[in-house]
DNA sequence: ATACAGGTCTTAA
DNA sequence: TTAAGACCTGTA
Protein backbone atom coordinates (compact mmCIF):
# COMPACT_ATOMS: atom_id res chain seq x y z
CA UNK A 1 0.00 0.00 0.00
CA UNK A 2 1.57 3.29 -1.01
CA UNK A 3 0.24 6.81 -1.17
CA UNK A 4 0.69 9.61 -3.76
CA UNK A 5 -0.24 13.10 -4.22
CA UNK A 6 -0.94 13.76 -7.42
CA UNK A 7 -2.12 16.71 -9.21
CA UNK A 8 -4.13 16.32 -13.11
CA UNK A 9 -4.72 12.91 -12.09
CA UNK A 10 -7.90 11.58 -11.96
CA UNK A 11 -8.65 7.55 -12.05
CA UNK A 12 -12.30 7.92 -12.62
CA UNK A 13 -11.75 10.33 -15.77
CA UNK A 14 -9.34 7.50 -17.01
CA UNK A 15 -11.14 4.76 -16.63
CA UNK A 16 -14.14 6.54 -18.51
CA UNK A 17 -11.68 8.03 -21.29
CA UNK A 18 -11.89 4.76 -23.20
CA UNK A 19 -8.09 3.55 -23.50
CA UNK A 20 -8.14 0.44 -21.25
CA UNK A 21 -11.08 -1.52 -20.94
CA UNK A 22 -9.76 -3.87 -18.28
CA UNK A 23 -10.66 -1.30 -15.93
CA UNK A 24 -13.46 -1.57 -13.31
CA UNK A 25 -14.88 0.55 -10.97
CA UNK A 26 -15.36 -1.79 -7.67
CA UNK A 27 -16.84 0.64 -5.56
CA UNK A 28 -17.14 4.62 -5.50
CA UNK A 29 -13.94 5.83 -6.17
CA UNK A 30 -12.31 2.19 -5.82
CA UNK A 31 -10.73 0.90 -9.11
CA UNK A 32 -9.43 -2.55 -10.26
CA UNK A 33 -6.74 -1.96 -12.81
CA UNK A 34 -5.19 -4.68 -14.88
CA UNK A 35 -2.61 -4.18 -17.64
CA UNK A 36 -0.35 -6.99 -19.14
CA UNK A 37 0.63 -9.40 -16.10
CA UNK A 38 -0.38 -7.18 -13.14
CA UNK A 39 -3.31 -5.93 -11.40
CA UNK A 40 -3.25 -3.12 -8.69
CA UNK A 41 -6.60 -1.40 -7.05
CA UNK A 42 -6.20 2.43 -7.11
CA UNK A 43 -8.12 4.16 -4.56
CA UNK A 44 -8.92 7.95 -4.91
CA UNK A 45 -9.74 10.91 -2.49
CA UNK A 46 -9.38 14.34 -4.35
CA UNK A 47 -5.15 14.47 -4.90
CA UNK A 48 -4.66 11.77 -3.08
CA UNK A 49 -4.76 7.94 -4.44
CA UNK A 50 -3.45 4.84 -2.94
CA UNK A 51 -2.23 2.16 -4.75
CA UNK A 52 -2.61 -1.42 -3.47
CA UNK A 53 1.08 -2.21 -4.63
CA UNK A 54 4.82 -2.41 -3.40
CA UNK A 55 6.98 0.43 -3.32
CA UNK A 56 9.01 -1.57 -5.83
CA UNK A 57 5.80 -2.71 -7.87
CA UNK A 58 4.78 1.19 -8.40
CA UNK A 59 8.17 2.53 -9.65
CA UNK A 60 8.60 -0.86 -11.43
CA UNK A 61 5.59 -0.62 -13.46
CA UNK A 62 2.07 1.35 -12.32
CA UNK A 63 4.55 4.92 -12.11
CA UNK A 64 5.36 4.42 -16.27
CA UNK A 65 1.61 2.66 -16.94
CA UNK A 66 -0.16 6.05 -15.56
CA UNK A 67 2.17 8.28 -16.73
CA UNK A 68 3.21 10.09 -13.73
CA UNK A 69 6.05 11.65 -14.57
CA UNK A 70 4.68 13.85 -17.26
CA UNK A 71 3.72 17.27 -16.35
CA UNK A 72 -0.14 17.63 -18.03
CA UNK A 73 -0.35 21.29 -17.18
CA UNK A 74 2.33 21.96 -19.39
CA UNK A 75 -0.42 20.44 -21.99
CA UNK A 76 -2.93 22.34 -20.33
CA UNK A 77 -0.90 25.39 -20.76
CA UNK A 78 -0.62 24.92 -24.43
CA UNK A 79 -4.16 25.21 -25.11
CA UNK A 80 -5.44 28.57 -26.94
CA UNK A 81 -7.37 30.84 -24.45
CA UNK A 82 -9.62 32.24 -27.25
CA UNK A 83 -10.77 28.20 -28.01
CA UNK A 84 -13.82 28.03 -25.41
CA UNK A 85 -14.14 24.42 -26.94
CA UNK A 86 -11.18 23.22 -25.69
CA UNK A 87 -10.55 24.91 -22.81
CA UNK A 88 -13.97 23.56 -21.50
CA UNK A 89 -13.36 20.18 -22.89
CA UNK A 90 -9.63 20.58 -20.85
CA UNK A 91 -10.84 21.22 -17.49
CA UNK A 92 -13.50 18.69 -17.54
CA UNK A 93 -11.35 15.83 -18.43
CA UNK A 94 -7.89 17.79 -17.00
CA UNK A 95 -7.45 14.23 -15.04
CA UNK A 96 -7.09 12.04 -17.86
CA UNK A 97 -3.56 10.57 -18.46
CA UNK A 98 -2.61 8.65 -21.81
CA UNK A 99 -1.63 5.85 -20.57
CA UNK A 100 1.47 3.63 -21.47
CA UNK A 101 -0.05 0.24 -22.21
CA UNK A 102 1.60 -2.72 -23.54
CA UNK A 103 1.83 -2.96 -27.61
CA UNK A 104 0.18 -6.62 -28.21
CA UNK A 105 -2.95 -5.47 -25.67
CA UNK A 106 -3.58 -2.50 -27.38
CA UNK A 107 -3.40 -4.06 -31.13
CA UNK A 108 -5.91 -6.54 -30.08
CA UNK A 109 -8.19 -4.81 -27.68
CA UNK A 110 -8.56 -1.46 -30.36
CA UNK A 111 -8.97 -4.18 -33.45
CA UNK A 112 -12.01 -5.40 -31.02
CA UNK A 113 -13.32 -1.75 -30.83
CA UNK A 114 -13.90 -1.07 -33.94
CA UNK A 115 -18.24 -0.50 -35.14
CA UNK A 116 -18.32 -2.08 -31.67
CA UNK A 117 -19.69 -0.27 -28.10
CA UNK A 118 -17.94 -0.21 -24.98
CA UNK A 119 -19.79 -3.09 -22.83
CA UNK A 120 -19.32 -5.59 -25.24
CA UNK A 121 -15.68 -4.65 -26.26
CA UNK A 122 -15.33 -4.82 -22.23
CA UNK A 123 -16.90 -8.23 -22.21
CA UNK A 124 -14.57 -9.43 -25.55
CA UNK A 125 -11.40 -8.41 -23.47
CA UNK A 126 -12.72 -10.02 -20.62
CA UNK A 127 -13.45 -13.40 -22.29
CA UNK A 128 -9.61 -13.53 -24.67
CA UNK A 129 -8.16 -13.33 -20.73
CA UNK A 130 -10.05 -15.64 -19.00
CA UNK A 131 -9.99 -18.08 -22.06
CA UNK A 132 -6.50 -17.86 -22.93
CA UNK A 133 -4.88 -15.59 -20.43
CA UNK A 134 -2.90 -17.36 -17.74
CA UNK A 135 -4.31 -16.91 -14.72
CA UNK A 136 -2.16 -14.80 -11.74
CA UNK A 137 -2.60 -14.08 -8.25
CA UNK A 138 -1.43 -10.94 -5.95
CA UNK A 139 0.49 -10.80 -2.89
CA UNK A 140 -2.70 -10.60 -1.38
CA UNK A 141 -4.11 -13.62 -2.99
CA UNK A 142 -6.78 -11.48 -5.68
CA UNK A 143 -7.12 -13.94 -8.17
CA UNK A 144 -6.97 -12.38 -12.18
CA UNK A 145 -5.99 -13.04 -15.74
CA UNK A 146 -3.13 -11.58 -17.73
CA UNK A 147 -3.63 -10.79 -21.47
CA UNK A 148 -3.02 -13.81 -23.70
CA UNK A 149 0.00 -13.84 -25.29
CA UNK A 150 0.40 -13.39 -29.58
CA UNK A 151 1.03 -17.30 -29.43
CA UNK A 152 -1.93 -18.03 -27.37
CA UNK A 153 -3.98 -16.01 -29.94
CA UNK A 154 -2.62 -17.91 -33.03
CA UNK A 155 -3.37 -20.84 -31.71
CA UNK A 156 -6.77 -20.06 -31.37
CA UNK A 157 -9.96 -21.23 -34.26
CA UNK A 158 -11.75 -18.42 -35.36
CA UNK A 159 -15.18 -19.95 -34.32
CA UNK A 160 -13.33 -20.15 -30.36
CA UNK A 161 -12.77 -16.22 -30.48
CA UNK A 162 -16.31 -15.54 -31.58
CA UNK A 163 -17.47 -17.79 -28.94
CA UNK A 164 -15.88 -14.92 -26.96
CA UNK A 165 -18.46 -12.77 -28.72
CA UNK A 166 -15.91 -10.74 -30.97
CA UNK A 167 -17.87 -11.64 -33.95
CA UNK A 168 -16.37 -10.64 -37.33
CA UNK A 169 -13.68 -9.37 -35.87
CA UNK A 170 -12.34 -12.37 -34.55
CA UNK A 171 -10.71 -13.34 -38.12
CA UNK A 172 -8.87 -9.32 -37.78
CA UNK A 173 -7.55 -11.03 -34.27
CA UNK A 174 -6.71 -14.53 -35.31
CA UNK A 175 -4.80 -13.39 -38.69
CA UNK A 176 -2.76 -10.53 -36.98
CA UNK A 177 -1.97 -12.86 -33.90
CA UNK A 178 -0.57 -15.53 -36.81
CA UNK A 179 1.17 -12.09 -38.39
CA UNK A 180 3.08 -11.46 -35.07
CA UNK A 181 4.17 -15.02 -34.37
CA UNK A 182 5.28 -15.34 -37.80
CA UNK A 183 7.30 -12.09 -37.39
CA UNK A 184 5.79 -10.27 -40.45
CA UNK A 185 5.95 -7.48 -38.50
CA UNK A 186 8.14 -7.06 -35.50
CA UNK A 187 6.03 -5.90 -31.98
CA UNK A 188 9.54 -4.68 -30.91
CA UNK A 189 11.15 -3.04 -33.90
CA UNK A 190 7.31 -0.92 -33.90
CA UNK A 191 8.16 0.01 -30.52
CA UNK A 192 10.93 1.82 -31.84
CA UNK A 193 9.90 3.67 -34.51
CA UNK A 194 9.22 7.02 -34.65
CA UNK A 195 5.05 7.53 -35.18
CA UNK A 196 4.47 8.04 -39.65
CA UNK A 197 6.68 4.64 -39.25
CA UNK A 198 5.03 3.13 -36.81
CA UNK A 199 1.67 3.52 -38.24
CA UNK A 200 2.38 2.58 -41.37
CA UNK A 201 4.13 -0.47 -40.07
CA UNK A 202 0.40 -1.45 -38.19
CA UNK A 203 -1.05 -0.74 -41.50
CA UNK A 204 0.08 -4.02 -42.36
CA UNK A 205 -1.66 -5.93 -40.31
CA UNK A 206 -5.04 -7.11 -41.06
CA UNK A 207 -8.09 -5.34 -39.62
CA UNK A 208 -6.37 -2.65 -38.52
CA UNK A 209 -7.01 1.11 -40.70
CA UNK A 210 -5.72 4.28 -39.98
CA UNK A 211 -7.99 4.79 -36.73
CA UNK A 212 -7.17 2.11 -35.47
CA UNK A 213 -3.58 2.40 -35.93
CA UNK A 214 -3.55 5.87 -34.41
CA UNK A 215 -5.19 4.67 -31.03
CA UNK A 216 -2.15 2.28 -30.76
CA UNK A 217 0.45 4.76 -31.81
CA UNK A 218 -0.93 6.92 -28.62
CA UNK A 219 -1.90 4.44 -25.94
CA UNK A 220 0.90 2.02 -26.64
CA UNK A 221 3.93 3.80 -28.16
CA UNK A 222 2.60 7.23 -26.74
CA UNK A 223 3.12 9.06 -29.81
CA UNK A 224 1.69 11.92 -28.55
CA UNK A 225 1.31 13.26 -32.39
CA UNK A 226 -1.39 10.70 -33.06
CA UNK A 227 -4.88 11.89 -33.21
CA UNK A 228 -7.16 9.16 -33.61
CA UNK A 229 -10.69 10.31 -35.55
CA UNK A 230 -13.69 8.39 -34.93
CA UNK A 231 -17.25 9.11 -35.40
CA UNK A 232 -17.57 11.18 -31.75
CA UNK A 233 -14.37 13.23 -33.09
CA UNK A 234 -15.53 13.75 -36.48
CA UNK A 235 -18.58 14.89 -35.12
CA UNK A 236 -16.96 17.25 -32.66
CA UNK A 237 -14.49 18.75 -35.60
CA UNK A 238 -17.81 19.04 -37.61
CA UNK A 239 -19.52 21.31 -34.78
CA UNK A 240 -16.75 22.98 -33.26
CA UNK A 241 -14.01 23.59 -35.71
CA UNK A 242 -15.86 24.44 -39.24
CA UNK A 243 -12.77 25.44 -40.60
CA UNK A 244 -10.61 22.56 -39.32
CA UNK A 245 -9.32 21.86 -36.06
CA UNK A 246 -5.42 23.65 -35.75
CA UNK A 247 -3.40 20.05 -36.30
CA UNK A 248 -0.52 22.25 -36.73
CA UNK A 249 -0.96 24.15 -33.03
CA UNK A 250 -1.40 21.27 -31.20
CA UNK A 251 0.83 18.96 -33.08
CA UNK A 252 3.28 16.87 -31.07
CA UNK A 253 0.86 16.63 -28.14
CA UNK A 254 -2.49 17.13 -30.48
CA UNK A 255 -3.21 12.88 -29.03
CA UNK A 256 -3.65 14.62 -25.82
CA UNK A 257 -6.42 17.25 -27.06
CA UNK A 258 -8.13 14.47 -28.41
CA UNK A 259 -8.47 12.52 -25.43
CA UNK A 260 -10.02 15.77 -24.03
CA UNK A 261 -12.12 16.24 -26.86
CA UNK A 262 -13.08 12.58 -26.74
CA UNK A 263 -13.90 12.95 -23.05
CA UNK A 264 -16.29 15.58 -23.61
CA UNK A 265 -18.60 14.32 -26.06
CA UNK A 266 -18.59 11.41 -24.22
CA UNK A 267 -19.82 12.98 -20.77
CA UNK A 268 -21.05 16.36 -21.91
CA UNK A 269 -22.71 16.62 -18.57
CA UNK A 270 -21.87 16.16 -14.81
CA UNK A 271 -23.57 13.24 -13.44
CA UNK A 272 -23.61 12.59 -9.80
C1' DA B 1 -38.25 -1.16 -35.72
C1' DT B 2 -34.00 0.70 -37.26
C1' DA B 3 -29.91 3.06 -36.26
C1' DC B 4 -25.65 3.08 -34.28
C1' DA B 5 -21.53 1.60 -31.46
C1' DG B 6 -13.89 4.53 -30.71
C1' DG B 7 -13.95 0.88 -38.67
C1' DT B 8 -12.01 -1.98 -42.11
C1' DC B 9 -12.13 -4.87 -46.04
C1' DT B 10 -13.97 -6.07 -50.47
C1' DT B 11 -15.91 -5.21 -54.68
C1' DA B 12 -17.55 -2.58 -58.49
C1' DA B 13 -17.63 1.66 -61.22
C1' DT C 1 -9.10 6.35 -56.77
C1' DT C 2 -13.50 6.57 -54.73
C1' DA C 3 -17.87 4.73 -52.90
C1' DA C 4 -21.23 1.65 -51.56
C1' DG C 5 -22.07 -2.81 -48.96
C1' DA C 6 -21.04 -6.37 -45.72
C1' DC C 7 -19.92 -7.60 -41.29
C1' DC C 8 -21.31 -9.65 -35.30
C1' DT C 9 -24.17 -8.23 -31.63
C1' DG C 10 -26.30 -5.45 -28.03
C1' DT C 11 -28.77 -1.36 -26.81
C1' DA C 12 -31.89 2.62 -27.23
Amino acid sequence: MITKTLKNFSIRQIDRSGQCFRMEELEEGRYGVTAADRYVEVCQDGEVCTFSCSDREFDAFWRQYFDLDTDYGNFLSQIDPEDAYLSGAARRGSGIRILRQDLWEMIVTFLISQQNNIVRIRRCVRNICERYGERKYTPEGISYYAFPSPRALADASEEELRACNLGYRSKYVLRTAQSIVREEVSLSAVSAMPYQEARTELLKLYGIGGKVADCICLFALHQLEAFPVDTHIRQALENHYPDGFPHERYGAVQGVMQQYIFYQELFPEEES
